[in-house]
Parts: structure tokens; sequence; C-alpha cells
DNA sequence: CTGAAAGCGCTTACAG
DNA sequence: CTGAAAGCGCTTACAG
């Protein structure tokens, strides 16, 4: 194991030739005989050798990794969508060399300012960021020489470059559906003061509405968390709707069981719609239909622009958006099948 | 964005001395007058000088990476334990300045080993292989000459060092916490020929028994899935158990809204235990008394056996037992408190 | 206490 | 086509 690990060095004595020619050939440059870089690939291969990239980072001023920032708040016991956001990410850096390192960003360092651990070591070329962070916190980011690109959020204040999910265009998609199903009563249940995504679900829904010629009934915009985001008893009203929009899976999943011990089955009696398409939507009973993240695409093109900042390092891209899916499932009645797909 | 970062040799000029004088400040070595010493450093803060970490890695011929890999398998739609895990890993590198790259191992590459890229690419010192890998694919790491530790599986067959949860354990104590709630009449839902996980918490079960002088009945060994792990309707046995030994939350979680649907009150008329404390356990009423693996300390170990092998690369370890925590909740009738707490 | 020299493994001009 | 020289940013002996 203390066995030094073999080098462009090793390789040329062995043939006699210089390590100029040897590195020609492995990275099959110019001014190689094709003869000759056969001999030296092979050799390569047959001793073991394996490319050290630590010299080439050195060379470029590169280090090929990208740091990848995760508040703390966000890995809950269960709530692990961040770690797999994480995943994708890493994947989408496959195609570049390039390879990704994870920190969780704990309140103190957020409080605190303090910069993640690969940034003030120079590890990374780039940063993402994956999850609401302070104000300040974005701040001393961007006064940072270090291209960064924010995953799933964005500050309306702030010029920052970042990819979304569109949570407006999904809801808007995923009340047509409903409403193409045959039905026109419509309720969303979720307090539409609490979040900003919470919020832009809502217009979608509303938008829908709007182009089906509905009103929008405020007796029909039930709140389902105070304003510290605890859950609460959702309100029915009293002239119950044909469906439920929910802002979320969970959220669907808890109405769907009240509904059912109020004696209303779902979706004969009554339909109900989620949106993330987490666990909530697949252990409940009926199966929720609902929308779902594209991590996988997000991943990829906030690599991507970041990785262009990285290289040139010029444009602007501002707020990316990236379209969700619906999932279709059986929480909702179909009444009729007209334009139900567009 | 394209000006040159600061360096070490930028510090020397402005203050007219040795770039040598500069590393020894910088790093607290001998051989420099606290008086320069505090010099150098305050300018390095005010300049905004980041220590170049790729150059230490040159000079050290150590990448301080720790490459991660998890077979792709294990990270399902829901499932995203192994990225917990990875969480937890990389958190515990934390303590040693290094970092941790994840990579994916494709159902491909492992077929056709293909060692990680990170391996390739000469970017790290050391792997941790974060679930069962193929035993020629164990192999053909254990032929690298790169230290790694197994986490959460072994191979009997191969000599290797693996950190691992003490199943056995954790299902005797598990028991024995039932039984000395004045349960004696268990049964064991798990088929015990499907994996040595399952296996090992069937045994766990039984040792608990047999030191309370109770008999295994094997029409108390239920099945809970088939040999392709598919899972099955469990049978349920003539005579009721006074409680269910699950070997994991889900089948519990199931097993209870099977008993719920027959009339059964659980834990009023029959109690039941799982395993694993994942989200089956909270989301099932009642919530269910668990068991759960301590991903943190066992992280915490698998790093430091490997940094240990990366810095003397002697000692082996072998298999390293990690207790799992007994998670109390509302799944088990108490009808005596004698004993329970040990 | 201070620093000139050599080296980590590679690549990029530039000569021959 | 082939290779000597210089350099990436730092550290480690070794001199002074």
């Amino acid at each position: 194991m203390i066995r030094k690990s073999i080098t462009m060095k090793d390789i040329a004595e062995k043939l006699n030739i210089s390590i100029v020619t040897v590195s020609k050939a492995l990275s099959d440059k110019e001014g190689v005989s094709e003869e000759l870089k056969e001999k030296i690939k092979s050799l390569a291969t047959q001793m073991g050798y394996r490319f050290n990239t630590v010299a080439k980072s050195m060379k470029d001023g590169l280090s090929y990794n990208i740091g990848i920032v995760v508040p703390e708040r966000f890995i809950g016991r269960q709530q692990s969508f961040y770690l797999k956001f994480h995943r994708h990410v890493s994947q989408a850096l496959e195609t570049y060399g390039y390879y990704g390192i994870l920190q969780i960003l704990t309140p103190e360092d957020e409080e605190q300012l303090v910069l993640p651990r690969f940034y003030c070591e120079k590890r990374v070329d780039g940063m993402i960021i994956l999850g609401q962070v302070s104000k300040a916190y974005i701040e001393i980011l961007q006064s940072t020489d270090t291209p960064v690109v924010f995953l799933d959020f964005y500050d309306e204040h702030s010029n920052v470059d970042a990819v979304i999910t569109d949570s407006f265009y999904a809801a808007y998609e995923l009340t047509n559906y409903v409403i193409r199903s045959g039905n026109r009563k419509l309720a969303f249940v979720g307090n539409i003061y609490a979040t900003s995504s919470i919020q832009d679900r809502f217009l979608g829904y509303y938008k829908s509405l709007i182009e089906h010629r509905i009103d929008l009934d405020h007796d029909y915009v039930l709140s389902d968390r105070d304003e510290h985001g605890k859950f609460i008893d959702i309100e029915l009203p009293e002239i119950m709707p044909e469906a439920f929009v929910c802002n979320c899976d969970e959220v669907a999943y808890n109405l769907i069981l009240k509904l059912q011990k109020l004696g209303y089955r779902v979706p004969e009696d009554v339909s109900v719609v989620g949106f993330d398409n987490d666990i909530y939507a697949t252990i409940s009973t009926p199966q929720i239909t609902t929308v779902e993240v594209d991590m996988e695409e997000m991943g990829r093109i906030a690599i991507k622009v970041l990785i262009n900042k990285i290289n040139r390092s010029t444009k602007e891209y501002g707020r990316l958006l990236v379209k969700a899916k619906l999932i279709v499932r059986e929480s909702v009645k179909v009444k009729r099948q007209e334009k139900v797909n567009n």
C-alpha cells in the first residue's frame, strides 16, 4: 500500500522517452507518432497507470469540484427531498468530468455568515445552493468571486441565477385536469400567506378558474397551517366542493383521511389532488393525483448554467423555470373525458 | 471573476519577504518571529487570501477526498435511506478535513467491474462502499491499492473491514422489551430465508425467547414476502399471539392495518413492533415501537477506520458492530412495568 | 529567525 | 515527431 503509485515519469523511463511525449500520447494530443502512442498507452494500462487529476488541477487552477450547500433544516428525519436532489446534481456533474462535494450548512454558520469550508480552501470552482438561505447569506455568497447557482428557490430582491420549479404553471395544469374531468366547484387548500410557493400554486389554480370562467369563491380557499407553518385542522366549507386542490400531498393525504372519516368516498363523492408526488401520494387510499418536481432536469440545468459561468463567467441567467410533471392517479373522479388531454 | 486569485507569493512580495516565511506563518509552523507572523496573517486576511488545498494535495500525494459508492438500486423513489447515510458520512469527514464525493454505481458498471471514476482519476485516498455490491465487485475493489471500508453490509467470504448494525442484538433487545411488558405469546413476521438481515433479526427474537424460557412455535414464524422479496399477504395463525415482532416497519404498518380491519385494536388487543424507524413507524396509528439504525455512529466509525487505514494502512478491523437504538412508542401494550428498563 | 533550492505530477509554449 | 525548460502553489529539508 505504501508503494508509490506510478506516474508518467515511470512510463517515460521504461520507454526511454520524455515525459512530454507520454503526456501527449495519453491525452491524445498532436505530435506523437501513432506507433509510439499505442506503445505508450498499452504500457500505461499494463503498468496500471492512473491519471493524476490533482496535478491537472494544479496546472489549470481549477479544482473540477462543485460545492453543494444544503441548509441543515431541510434535512429532517424523513424529509430527504434535498438529499435526492443532491444525488441528481452529482450525476449531472458526471457529464462535465466534475465532482460534487456536499456541505450541510448549520444554522449557526448561516447566522454568522461563515462561508462553506470548500470555498475557503479553494476546493471548488463553483457552488450550488440547494434550498432557501437567508438574504444576508445570499449576499455574502454573491460577494464571493465564485460562480453560484441557486436551486429550488430564488430571492426577489437579489439578482441571482436560480433554477426553480414552475409551481404556478404546474398548479394551473393540475387544476385544468380536474376541471376538464368534469368538476367545476373546486376548493384550494393552503395558507396563501405562508410561503411564496403556496402562493404561486394558488395563483395557478386561480388562472385555471379564470380561463374556465369559474368565479373565485373565497369560502373555497381553505387554510391548512398557521403562520408558523404548523398544520391546523382544515375547516370544511358549508357546501362541499366537487374537488380539493391541495398545495401538497401531505395535506391532501390528511384531508382524504378526514373526508373518509366524515363518510365521504374519494373520488366517488369528492376529488382531491396534491402536489409534490412524495410518499403521502402513494400511501394514501386512493393514491393521489399530483404533480412532481423534475429534479433530474433541474439538476441538469443548474449544472449546465454553473459550468457555463465557470468557463465564461459573463452572462446572467436569472430565474430559470422548469416544468413539473402531472402524475395522474386515482383521486379524481372523471365525469367527462372531454379534452382531458391537450 | 477572471482576476487571478491571490497566493502566498503575492503576500510575500508585498512584505518583501520569502514565500517560505509566509507559508510557515500561515500554517503556524516554527521559525517565524511572532511579530512577523501576525503581520503576515493580518495581511493575508486583509487581501482575502484563501489557502490552496490543491497545492497541498500535490505535495502530500493525498487528495483529502473520500469516495462514497452507493449502488443505484438502493436509491428508490422514496427509499433514500442510503442518501441519508451518505450525509452522515460526509459530516463525519469534517473532523478530518476530508471531503466526500458521491458516486452512484450503475448496475452495468457493477456487472462489468468498472471501478469508480474518482478512483481511476486518483481523486480519492479511500472509499466507503455503502450498500451490498456483488462478490466480484468486492474483489476488484480489494485488489485496488486504495483503502476501502464497507458500510451497512459485509461479505462472509471476503476478508473485509465493514461497519454494520447489530441486527441480532437489536432484535433481541426489542423482543426483551415486548416480553418484559408482559407479553409471552410472540409471533415473528418475516421470511427468514429472504435476507441475512431478516435472519439475524429472527435469531435475536429467538434468543430472547430462549432466555425467557418461551418455546419457539413454528406456527408463529410468519412469512411476509416471497423468494423474490415481493410482499405477500400475511397469513395469521389460528390462535392469535399477544404480539407480533416484525422484521421491518413497513410490514408492521401493513399488519396493523390488516389487524384493524379484522377488528383488533392495537395495542389493546394485540401488540406490534417494527424495525428501522422509517416513515411507516410514524404514519401508523398507533405509532410503532421500533428500533433505529444509528447512522451517525456508523458513519463516524467507518470514517475513523478508513482514515486510520489511509494513514497507516496496516491493521485489519473486520466486522464492526454498532448498536441500534430502541424507540418506544405506542404499539405495545404494557401489562407489567417490571424490569422494562434494564 | 529567514530564505534559496528542489520537488510534488503534469502541461504549455517553444526549439530542434 | 520529440523533448528541454518553465511553471502551477505550496512544503520540506537544509543553509546561513
